[in-house]
DNA sequence: TAACAATACGAACGGTCGTACGTTTTGTTT
DNA sequence: AAACAAAACGTACGACCGTTCGTATTGTTA
């Protein structure tokens, strides 16, 4: 049963599906997911509005579609590439540095989608906001997991606490994200870099080994 | 000329505007800027349409009008009263806890108006987004400055960077905002408490002062 | 070929948006 | 009291919003 039965009519649909978030996820990147207007998006395309909306059902469930294609690309772009590094402080630098250069490429035209349209929703319940607070912790639990092996590889202190390390890092680039945008100017990604030098230097484990239980240097 | 005559029908003008920002700053602090209405904020305010638009002629202005007055509040309830402390490690500490209350404490139903609008108009030129970040950079500008001047008074390291510490610490600030918005708990401030805390502590001056060229401490 | 299913369409719906115009009300100045 | 000025109103406008409905088109299955 099910055997992978190609359907022409829904891989049509999948199709135009596909075609759709593509434009959905640059647009709301910039406009938000309030902005996001059916009308518009279909007039973009070249399709027709009530076309479009059947893809999806409602209004919602496009900009739930639309956080799923966004998180897809995040991962494509970001997450993938980085664990190719070894585990440890290189894997965590690696995810670092493709994020950064996630948002000052703009991968997406407004910066990183999930600060935008993150913001738009964060006071506001509902099945988006919970969406979006859901892959925000599965973000910041990656850096944090991925602290967690570089202190299992002795590469980060182990009395460093992951949780706070994680945060710290995942601040610095929504700042330089944000920043950025506003200026026009892109010299705050270093600021970020800088930042996170300083606090992964905080975080390495000493050259010179500290004084044991007993016995003690001069 | 112009002897401060109390025109009491642009009085009454100046009071409906008051009024009217009052719940402009609420609303746009949870709705954005764009989903600030013409018509919700009326219905709220059991007025009119055309006169809530007459008293600033456009929404454009409306907006800015609103962001003038998220800024005076903002005066009010952070830099204000932190400036009453002295000089200092003090005051800069006083500046970073009165903002995580303001936070916290939902000064605005949303959270940090200027995070909120900021990134819904980061992407996008024109007035409001100059307005944004003339404000943020204010207020970026004036932790450095604050920095600046522990720096003077010996409280910490000179050979820390002003804006790069201040880059820092509103980047906390910034990310325990958004992210106890989005969980709904309010964990998260100790953690950029904590932050704070180890970032100043890393700045402030060694305590036993190391071999300066000429004649120091014993 | 006939019956069925999925996609995409055009047209229309009620609702809200920002704005403009003319009128009424309220306060100030002759 | 008369003339004027500012504020607030009611109404209406065109544009766009998300959604629904019926229909044509395209592909699959009997």
């Amino acid at each position: 049963m099910s055997e992978t039965t190609t359907d022409g009519r829904v891989q049509r649909g999948d199709r135009t599906r596909r075609v759709i978030l593509g434009k959905a996820v640059d647009v709301a990147s910039v406009e938000g997911l309030e902005g996001l207007s059916i009308g518009r998006l279909a007039t973009e395309l070249s399709m027709s509005k009530s076309g479009l909306i059947g893809a999806f059902g409602s209004k919602e469930q496009l900009q739930l579609a639309t956080i799923r294609a966004a998180r897809a690309i995040f991962v494509r772009t970001v997450v993938e590439p980085a664990l190719l590094a070894p585990v440890g402080i290189d894997r965590l630098r690696a995810l670092i540095d493709a994020w950064l250069a996630y948002s000052s490429d703009r991968r997406f035209p407004g910066g990183c989608f999930f600060a935008r349209v993150g913001h738009e929703y964060a006071g506001r319940p509902g099945a988006v906001r919970d969406a979006l607070a859901a892959v925000d912790q599965e973000w910041i639990g990656l850096i944090a997991a991925t602290v967690a092996e570089a202190q299992q590889v002795g590469e980060i202190r182990a009395d460093e606490d992951a949780d706070l390390l994680a945060f710290d890092l995942v601040a610095y680039l929504d700042s330089a994200n944000l920043r950025s945008l506003l200026t026009g100017g892109f010299d705050v990604y270093d600021h970020a870099r800088r930042a996170v030098d300083a606090r992964l230097a905080a975080a390495a484990p000493e050259l010179r080994a500290d004084p044991s239980p007993d016995g003690s240097p001069a």
